[in-house]
DNA sequence: GGGAACTGTTTACCTGGTGAACGAATTTCG
DNA sequence: CGAAATTCGTTCACCAGGTAAACAGTTCCC
C-alpha cells in the first residue's frame, strides 16, 4: 500500500507499545525475570540459586528428607536435584547419609553450617523481596501471592 | 530382613508443606512453570515458543520494525533474536527487507501467511489463558494482571 | 522366587538466553 | 572535512536450568 516516504516507514518503538501487554503469559513472565534478575543481584556473586535455596530450606526444615522427596517438592526430576546437593554438600551445608533401613535412599541432614546458612540467607531473601515489592501495600502482596498459588495449584488436584 | 517399623526417621512429604509457600519467588516461578507447561501442551508439537509468538506480534502489528527494536521490546539482547527472527522467515511468516534509507538496519515485514498465522495463535493464546484461568473471577484476572506489571515496571523507570 | 517399582546417579541433550567480537554502515564532533 | 564513536545484524562460544533414558542396587509384593 502507501509507504513513499523516505526512511521507508521505520518503526522504532521508543516507548511502551501495548500489544503484549494483554497477554497473561507475557506479564507472568516479564515479572519473573524482574525478579530473579533482582534476586541473584541481591545475593550476590556466590549466592545461593533460589533452586539451591529452596533445595537447603527444605532439608533444614525437614531434616531426614530423601532426596526424591525434595526433587518432588520442588518440581524437577531427581536426576537434575544431584547438581543441587551435590553443591550443597561442597559447601559443607547438608550430608548425604545412609539411611539403617533402605540401603536405597540417602537421607539428607543439613550441618551446623547449614543450618546457619540458611537463616542468614532466608532473611536476605526475605528483606529482597520486601524490597522488590516495596510500593506494594500489604493487601496487594497478599493478593499476588495468593492469585500466583492460585494458579499454581491448577493442575494438581 | 524385613527391616524395622522405625524407617529411621525418614520424611517423605507426601502432601503440601509449608516451607517455601512464603516466598514470593516462589510462588512466582510455580507459577510461571505451571503456565508454560499449559502453553506448550495447548499449543501443541509445533507451536510458536513464548518467545516467537510474541516477535510475530510485535512484526505484525509493527511492520518495518527493525530487529533492535523487537529485542529491546522482548527484553532479550540483539543476538538472541537472530534465531527467532530466523524461524519465522524460514516459516514463511516475515522477511527481512533492506532499507534505502539505512544499510545496516533490515526491516521486518510481516507476510500475509504471518498475518493469517499470528491472528490463528492469538486466538490460541487467548483461548489457552482463559482456560488456565477459568476459576478466577474476571477481578482476579484483572488484578492479578496489574500487579504483575506493576513488578514488571519496578526497575524500567 | 521373581517381577515390579523405587533409589540415586551418569550421560547426552535441549531450551533460552548472555557476552564478546566482527564487518559494514552511519552518526557525532573536534 | 576526517576521525572516533556508535549502531546494526550476525556468529560463535558459553552458561543455566532442566529433561529423558539408561543403569545398578535395593526393596516391595505376591
Amino acid at each position: 500500500m502507501a509507504g513513499k516516504s523516505t526512511q521507508a516507514n521505520l518503526v522504532e518503538l521508543s516507548d511502551e507499545v501495548p500489544v503484549l501487554e494483554d497477554f497473561f503469559g507475557y506479564a507472568l513472565k516479564r515479572a519473573y525475570v524482574v525478579f530473579y534478575e533482582d534476586y541473584r543481584a541481591a545475593l550476590g556473586e556466590d549466592g545461593f540459586a533460589p533452586r539451591v535455596f529452596s533445595a537447603l530450606a527444605l532439608v533444614v526444615q525437614y531434616p531426614n528428607i530423601t532426596q526424591s522427596a525434595v526433587a518432588r517438592h520442588l518440581g524437577v526430576i531427581r536426576s537434575g536435584l544431584v547438581a543441587i546437593i551435590d553443591e550443597l554438600e561442597a559447601r559443607g551445608y547438608v550430608t548425604r547419609t545412609s539411611v539403617p533401613g533402605d540401603r536405597r535412599v540417602q537421607a539428607l541432614v543439613p550441618t551446623e553450617a547449614g543450618r546457619a546458612a540458611y537463616l542468614q540467607a532466608k532473611t536476605v531473601v526475605q528483606s529482597h523481596e520486601a524490597e522488590l515489592l516495596a510500593d506494594f501495600t500489604d493487601a496487594e502482596k497478599q493478593e499476588l501471592k495468593r492469585l500466583l498459588q492460585k494458579v499454581r495449584t491448577k493442575d494438581q488436584g
